[in-house]
RNA sequence: GUGGGCGUAGCUCAGUCGGUUAGAGCGUCAGGUUGUGGCCCUGAAGGCCGGGGGUUCGAGUCCCCUCGUUCACCCCA
């Protein structure tokens, strides 16, 4: 073992997965780059209050921030998720709405790592601030979908719940605390914890010791009033209309405090394990105000990139692009020759490596056919002399060839295209 | 934070009842061919057996601690 590695629940992602990672965010990008939408780079640290507005009630923000005192005395924590770093920069800023916009990148949380879940993790997402129409909620929604789709993904279920206005919200949470504590025996002791904690989140409880109890709790349709009736009813209407499969479950809870009206979540069905919500989001219409901005309403989600690559490696969908170079040149008389040729050739937008240290040509061709470069470039001594360059394919039978230096581009153009 | 599994070469893994110098395949490098890759053959490099302590004449092997990793719980993407 090595004296240093990474920390637990963080690591490298090397080629060709990184190419991976990359051309997922450039997917994504143009899935909502395509609908109006902007991109915004939060910092990764923000001031532990900006958290804080999340839910003090929440895991996420009561023991699994990574937070510490800076050498200005400033609390500050790596950002868990990156939504309320996007309100604090609505209020900061003041665009004009709807302000849309997306994001990706790392987010921070301190828990013990497992299959699908590091302390390091990606999110990719988009969030709107200042419409509160419910076909926007459809919009979101269906970009979320559609990049599931561009992905190649088709195994994802999605769901749709509503958590109702504040007071439904507050009204339904007394309901069921009062519900489960006549029935605390039926609960297990880890969903008796939860109760205390926040009765809604017992309803998101996987133990199947639970689910008879949890059957029988107050449903929160019962508590919508007639706005949240009208805004979920809107809402399955647009994405009726936009032919997205959906099933409205009343169970669904989503991790964070600030949810109301609508809230989904994107599952992975290939994912037997419990973690198999690739992505989820919902509206927040508190929060910007929260944050001291003006009241503003704000819908959005983030979909997680570890999960969703794995839900694609089930399907044997979205694999890894091959990085390869196109040119790969070889040069027996010391590297100058490389190094002249591979810049030049570079400059003319071909792709070319080379091999270094002066090895032997049988060393440098077999580089060359790892590189996976269609064709090698040649130099010896007899090419200097004459000024010329052996061409010589490397994927076909082709025969190889010698051209002038002045002929080299036109020629390795002509044969990769 | 809690519980279980696993830590031997860059990677995947053997390693018998505790026994002397720790192995294989793949990969890497070199040679077989002093100007030509893949296939084949030959060779080489590469190990604090995760770390520390203990038991023993002797520990990769047994015991304890620790670190890492993995799976599950909790929670979440």
């Amino acid at each position: 073992m090595p004296e240093f590695q990474t920390s637990p629940g963080m690591r490298d992602v090397l080629p060709p997965e990184s190419a991976r990672w990359r051309r997922f965010v450039r997917t994504f990008d143009e899935t909502v780059s395509a609908a109006g939408y902007g991109q915004l780079v939060p910092p990764l640290l923000e001031d532990i209050g900006v958290f804080h507005r999340v839910g003090e009630a929440t895991d996420v923000v009561s023991k699994e921030m990574y937070d510490f005192v800076d050498k200005g005395e400033r609390h500050v924590a790596l950002r868990p998720e990156q939504t309320a770093s996007v309100c604090r920069a609505f209020v900061q800023h003041r665009p004009v709405t709807p302000w849309k916009v997306w994001y990706a990148g790392p987010n921070f949380r301190y828990e013990k790592p497992q299959r699908g879940r590091y302390r390091q993790f990606d999110q990719v997402g988009i969030e709107v601030l200042g419409s509160q129409d419910p076909l926007l909620d459809v919009e979101v929604i269906a970009l979320g979908w559609r990049f599931f789709q561009q992905l190649g993904l088709r195994q994802v279920s999605l769901v749709v719940n509503s958590l109702g206005e504040p007071d439904d919200r507050a009204a339904f949470v007394v309901a069921l605390r009062t519900y489960f504590e006549a029935n605390l025996t039926r609960l297990t002791p880890e969903s008796r914890l939860t109760l205390a904690r926040n009765p809604l989140r017992v309803l998101d409880s996987k133990r199947s010791e639970d689910a008879d109890v949890i059957a029988a709790a107050p449903r929160i349709a019962n508590f919508h009033s007639e706005s949240a009736r009208r805004s979920l009813s809107a809402v399955c209407a647009g994405l009726g209309a936009l032919e997205i499969p959906f099933t409205v479950d009343d169970r669904l809870v989503r991790g964070l405090d600030y949810y109301r009206l609508t809230t989904f979540e994107f599952v992975g069905r290939t994912l037997d394990s419990v973690q198999n919500a690739l992505g989820g989001g919902g509206r927040y219409d508190g929060l910007v105000e929260d944050l001291g901005g003006p009241a503003t309403p704000g819908v959005g989600f983030a979909i997680g990139l570890d999960r969703t690559l794995l839900a694609c490696d089930d399907e044997g969908v979205f694999d890894a692009p091959e990085e390869r170079v196109d040119v790969f040149v070889i040069d027996t008389t010391g590297g100058m020759n490389a190094l002249l040729l591979t810049d030049q050739l570079r400059a003319q937008g071909i792709r070319t490596d080379r091999a270094y240290e002066n090895r032997s040509m049988k060393s440098q061709m077999k580089a060359a056919d790892r590189s996976g470069a269609a064709i090698a470039v040649i130099v010896g001594p007899d090419e200097v002399a004459t000024g010329t360059v052996v061409v010589r394919p490397l994927r076909d039978g082709a025969e190889q060839s010698t051209v002038s230096r002045s002929e080299l581009t036109d020629t390795l153009r002509k044969a990769l295209s």
